[in-house]
DNA sequence: GAACACCCTGTAGCGGCTACAGGGTCAAGG
DNA sequence: CCTTGACCCTGTAGCCGCTACAGGGTGTTC
């Protein structure tokens, strides 16, 4: 088949797939005689994994150890369970940080009611002013 | 006071001040007699803001536009209400898709607990035939 | 023979930094 | 006087994961 079915296939953009070859992610299919891409059933395999791991947020160097894994299934899978609870604590990370950014927007919203001139905001008075404090140093 | 020094007042890093003027987001300093970057107080306060804003993880094109509201304070502060309500509207949206991420993170820990090889473990199971549903066209 | 849908390579851009390389400035110490 | 060291400068390239071209080729249909 060919890039675009691939893509049709798989609900991938075909600039991504070239991407993913590109970057070794998708190993080079092989090539019709018009130079053509030409990919199979495990290249679809493969390239619907790859877009279930990054559903699951999970970064393309983190997807390529899986794949090795798929690839060595004689291998330990302890691995597999510390890139998981990785995953998991980064995704948990980001989760509470939102949350409380969430929290903080909220508030700020409701400094601000009705339409005045923007030196009358409240929200901007709230912002220029929690500027002034330490707010535990940035990332 | 000297790029350094505004870096320690504020905890921005250097590089990422320098970064701000090009950008056109901080205003190009005074400078000494030997070329070195000159703040004062209102940089101080500029950045302070700025870094206060991304903080609440807001883009820098919206932090520029939160300025243009600081240095115009006759404005209407109706598009200040609506950009904070579309700030909260992203961080919502990122929030519960987050939320379903751990979920499904969780869910596929639990497939293996011991150590076994690849072949056998419930995870690599799992991301390989939930691979094959069509689980809702990606972005 | 022209329009169209598809494919190719290669490069540049996004955001928000971060990290150099390769230099200049200036005070303190030997 | 010279070196060391801390600081500063500009400019460019890299990170991630795409996305969007530019500028071409291929192959079927009217």
């Amino acid at each position: 088949m060919r890039i675009g079915e691939l893509g049709q296939a798989t609900g991938v953009d075909i600039e991504t797939i070239r991407h993913y070859e590109k970057i070794g992610l998708l190993s080079p299919p092989a090539r019709e005689a018009n130079g053509y891409r030409n990919y199979d059933a495990a290249h679809v395999e493969r390239l619907a994994f790859i877009r279930h791991c990054r559903a699951l947020d999970m970064p393309l160097a983190e997807v390529k150890r899986l794949l090795d894994f798929v690839a060595h299934p004689e291998a330990d899978c302890g691995d597999i369970n510390r890139l998981i609870e990785e995953q998991l604590g980064r995704v948990r990370e980001r989760l509470s940080s939102m949350q409380a950014l969430e929290k903080q927007l909220v508030a700020l919203r409701a400094r601000c009611g009705e339409n005045h001139t923007a030196r009358e905001c409240g929200i901007l008075h709230e912002l220029v002013a929690a500027s002034h404090e330490p707010e535990g140093r940035q990332r």
